[in-house]
DNA sequence: ACAAAAGTGTTTGGATTACACCCATGG
DNA sequence: CCATGGGTGTAATCCAAACACTTTTGT
């Protein structure tokens, strides 16, 4: 049998930028490191990718070993490849990034790991080549969220408006238009009105609504172009 | 000093895929494969990324190799990671996707690749699993390009608007109108119009255009709308 | 003189924005 | 009864699309 005799090996490692929004801000969940090097710093949540299994599977279970949850939405960013990024060995890392609904993930997770969730806006120094990891997620989901239903991963099954307006907000560091923003939500048609309120948030109530599964499967690939001027993104 | 003893290595490879564009079709650089397994199918041009390299220093190194060409835009697709993508050994690879002028190419050529330029709707059977690194390229080149300007990375340093249109219904395969298409593009503020004309390929003869270089430069991540409907690409 | 491609302007409809008031409720 | 946030409509503007004729010149 062939093999590739004179070529280095290393390691793949896979590093997950999960995002979860808790109503008010974009957050990110970091794990103190459990190995050395850099043992007991600030990390994303990672592993090595195993002989038998390809780097979105491994993204998936280290995603689920941390979070205990499944089916979530995971996307492949990119792949460092510095030689120098990991200073115990040659190790490349494939970045995925998740968004998770905060709230599902709560009661499940793993202790072990010493998770904590952090405001976007105040993510310590993180090991290695991890933050620019995480600028890196960030500018692809701001990119990717303007144009894709993407964001309603990071909701519950039901939520209000004015959630989802806070919520595209807190992506873009912005203020947006209320009635502007909910008149172009709601014509995407990916929206079913509920029956009952949110009563936590306002003395009024916001209706409830909840994705149109069907249509937003169909859609997800759609430009819908919920952000005023893109411009200046990246 | 640290080491991850228990895990398992494997082999990082790059491949590229080279678009390029005759003036009339879009097309890709393929080459024979020269060695085992598979040896002489029709192949990306790849190779194995050395122990002190990053995968973006591989892949120009490798398309240097094959074309002689530096400086050229070249930009992470995707890892390929599935555990049997390669039949030898556990080889996952990072696919990049290379724009080059199709002219400064000739003359430069490797011949040790026995490589050829196939248009995009005639590729032949790739190995492994270079046919889908191929479709989720053209792909993003497609969605990046509707937006973005990057199709001026396959065209010589002198174009006419003819050409850029061709290019672009190249792209999209499909027909633009011409007066709009030449408003869109000028008001970009992008080119800056030459005294000669391109006799070539009309009796009239067309103008010549150039990039502003500074501006492009600039406005190279700004949101352009070339494509009148961008929704149904992906 | 005619064929072939280049170049150019105007009109129309739809979409996006800006903007302000009323509604429902809990305290 | 009033403070708080939810919900809605309209007018003005801008942008994109549709569309046709004139120009140049090689043959």
């Amino acid at each position: 049998m062939t093999r590739y005799t004179k070529q280095a090996r290393l390691l793949l490692a896979v590093d997950c930028i999960i995002f979860g929004f808790d109503g008010k801000e974009l957050k990110l969940l970091l794990i103190k490191r459990g190995m050395e090097p850099e043992k007991g710093k600030w990390s994303l949540m990672g592993g090595f990718v195993q002989h038998e299994e390809d780097s979105e599977s491994a993204a998936a279970r280290i995603l689920k070993q941390l979070t205990g949850l499944e089916g979530v939405y995971l996307e492949q960013l990119h792949l460092f490849s510095d030689p120098d990024r990991d200073p115990a060995e040659r190790t490349v890392s494939a970045a995925y990034f998740a968004l998770i609904n905060i709230h599902d993930y709560e009661n499940q997770l793993n202790e072990d790991y010493r998770a904590e969730w952090f405001p976007i806006h105040e993510i310590p120094r993180l090991i290695f080549d991890h933050s620019e990891m995480v600028q890196m997620a960030k500018a692809k989901l701001q990119y990717k969220a303007a144009f894709h239903p993407i964001l309603f991963e990071l909701l519950p099954g039901k939520f209000t408006i004015p959630e989802l307006q806070t919520l595209y907000e807190a992506i873009y560091d912005t203020t947006l238009d209320k009635r502007n923003f909910s008149r172009k939500v709601l014509s995407t048609g990916l929206l079913i009105k509920q029956k009952d309120k949110d009563k936590e948030n306002s003395k009024k109530g916001a209706f409830y609504f909840k994705l149109d599964k069907k249509r937003y499967t169909a859609k997800f690939h759609a430009f819908l172009n919920f952000i005023p001027n893109p411009d200046n993104l990246k």
